[in-house]
DNA sequence: AATCAATATGAAAATCATTTTCAAATTGGG
DNA sequence: CCCAATTTGAAAATGATTTTCATATTGATT
């Protein structure tokens, strides 16, 4: 079992995640940390960065190309962040991502709409009450 | 290049996949031909269905596993109904658009959450509004 | 129906992210 | 300081998907 104790390495590790804003992979975060001189692998990165999703402290996705990828969950006001709400855990997922833009050009264009992204709450299911 | 032919095999694979009202992965697919007493390739049927997917008739999303599942694309006009709600006026406007179909995909495919387009509706200012 | 270049096929090998294994190192409570 | 619980990470395993490439099939043209 994990997560009992808090070693260096979490704690190295969590100091790395906190310099991206975006998201990372494991070998992208695996890569900047040897880069850096740090001693850790890979195997352990993966470990931790499943304990944080757990935690709820990462969320875990993935790219284009089917490799997984994670961020940070903190609330931000960031220009393209918006709110995806879970119907039946009622949990709050904070969304980062470009698309929302795509969907702003399009509705303003083709539709004469300007939409409030603060106000944007797209509610369905979540990963884990879909597969329920 | 591929896709210029229609062969049997193609066919074949598309008479199984009209079997499923839900989705399924290659090798279910697969697995259900061999047991029918078919003579086809795994191989075969990643191409075909990746074919499917370039062409439309088959969405292409991931299951909890991580692995590959598709379905089929019914088309249908109200699949891609959705809302948009001026928070001015509170006139709620009817949209039929494809628009909402990638937004659809990209946070399923990007971000793992299944979008209620029932339950949309985007806030924002109408065209009228926004003139005033 | 014979020819032939383009395309399709599929078994085997390769790819590659991720997980598992397991012996060694580390941790923190007692 | 001890020691059982936990963590670590190199190496091996896993497994879905892609690539390779020699062979088979296709369909247009004679």
């Amino acid at each position: 079992m994990r997560c009992k104790y808090n070693t260096n390495n979490k704690l190295n590790i969590m100091n790395y995640i906190n310099k991206y804003s975006g998201t990372f992979s494991a070998q992208e975060l695996y890569n900047e940390m040897i880069n850096c001189g740090e001693n850790i692998g890979l195997t352990t990165i993966y470990r931790y960065l499943d304990e944080l999703v757990t935690k709820n402290k990462l969320v875990k996705t993935y790219n284009e190309k089917n490799v997984a990828v994670y961020q940070l969950l903190v609330e931000c006001n960031h220009e393209n962040h918006f709110y995806l709400k879970c119907e039946s855990c009622e949990k709050i997922i904070h969304v980062d991502c470009e698309c929302i833009e795509t969907l702003s050009k399009h509705l303003m264009k083709h539709h004469n709409f300007l939409i409030d992204k603060n106000n944007l709450i797209v509610s369905g299911l979540c990963n884990d009450c879909r597969n329920k």
